[in-house]
DNA sequence: ACTATCCTGAGT
DNA sequence: ACTCAGGATAGT
């Protein structure tokens, strides 16, 4: 479900709302969601911290704890974050943490997250975060780094857009948003990629998270942000969702192909 | 650099 | 009954 839009909105909500209480209790509905400890490891080395902070690298949140462990949570496709001042039963609940004033609660549909407890400080020893790239919002993301590691690259501008370790924080449907408003198709090979056509890549992929942000993310079937409402930047999508329905720009039918393994939307005028 | 897979639920 | 879904990675 979420990319870094949405992630960000979650984090902000929940960071407001937990920060400063101390987790009294934790109740393990899916104790497989849990990578690296048992359940009871788990609990054990959470219960009785203070929150710190929220924290996000790309679509990764960071439960920041006195301690020296922490907690990493990746959402996944149906993951969620909610808090509740009081608790309230929840659907899908997979972990509730039991906080001094309300409840956290990690939801998921589908079951696919993963929370790992990590150290506090330094490297997670988590591979996929440790490797992420640049968040695609971070001032570290700029033209010539990007030029740069299209330049080394022979994927599918789509497959690299979508790994994490050259961009952090795109998902599905930023990613089609993205090539669209770079009148790139997503079957151009990276290094194929004019300076000019990089230069306009950089600033729709900087453009699709930031207006993504600004309205609250993107709810096509279940993303709800930490109170558990939807976004609404669904409203103002391009290609993703359209296949079949005119370019916003052009007027000629989005096309749908598979890509990556992911269904993939352009339109076959304005991308080339 | 692909694809198969982990899951549940909705849509056809 | 079968396909698809906002993600990532182990295996080929």
């Amino acid at each position: 479900m979420p990319e870094l839009p949405e992630v960000e909105t979650v984090r902000a909500y929940i960071d407001r709302c937990v920060s400063g209480q101390y987790i009294k209790n934790i109740e393990i509905f899916l104790p497989r969601l849990i990578k690296n400890a048992t359940a009871e490891e788990f609990a054990a080395a959470l219960t009785g911290q203070m929150i710190q902070s929220v924290r996000r690298r790309g679509k990764y949140l960071r439960v920041q704890c006195s301690g020296a462990v922490s907690l990493l949570v990746h959402l996944r496709m149906t993951g969620s974050l909610l808090y509740e001042e009081p608790c309230r039963d929840v659907p899908a609940r997979r972990i509730l943490f039991r906080l001094s004033k309300g409840c956290l609660t990690y939801r998921d549909i589908r079951t696919l997250g993963c929370l790992w407890l990590v150290p506090s400080q330094g490297k997670t020893g988590i591979s996929g975060y440790d490797s992420l790239g640049p968040d695609g919002t971070s001032p570290e993301f700029t033209v010539p780094y990007l030029q740069a590691a299209l330049k080394g690259s022979h994927r599918k501008i789509k497959a690299f857009l979508l790994d994490q370790t050259a961009v952090a924080g795109l998902g599905n449907i930023y990613v089609d948003e993205a090539l669209f408003q770079a009148h790139i198709r997503p079957s151009r090979r990276c290094d194929r990629i004019s300076r000019r056509d990089s230069e306009r890549l950089h600033d729709a992929v900087v453009q699709v998270l930031r207006t993504g942000l600004e309205n609250g993310g993107t709810t096509i079937r279940d993303f709800i942000n930490g109170r558990g409402s939807a976004g609404h930047n669904q409203d103002f999508l391009c290609v993703y969702g359209r296949e079949g329905k005119p370019c916003p720009v052009c007027g000629e039918p989005i096309k749908y192909v598979k890509l990556a393994g992911r269904g993939t939307r352009y339109c076959p005028h304005c991308q080339k």
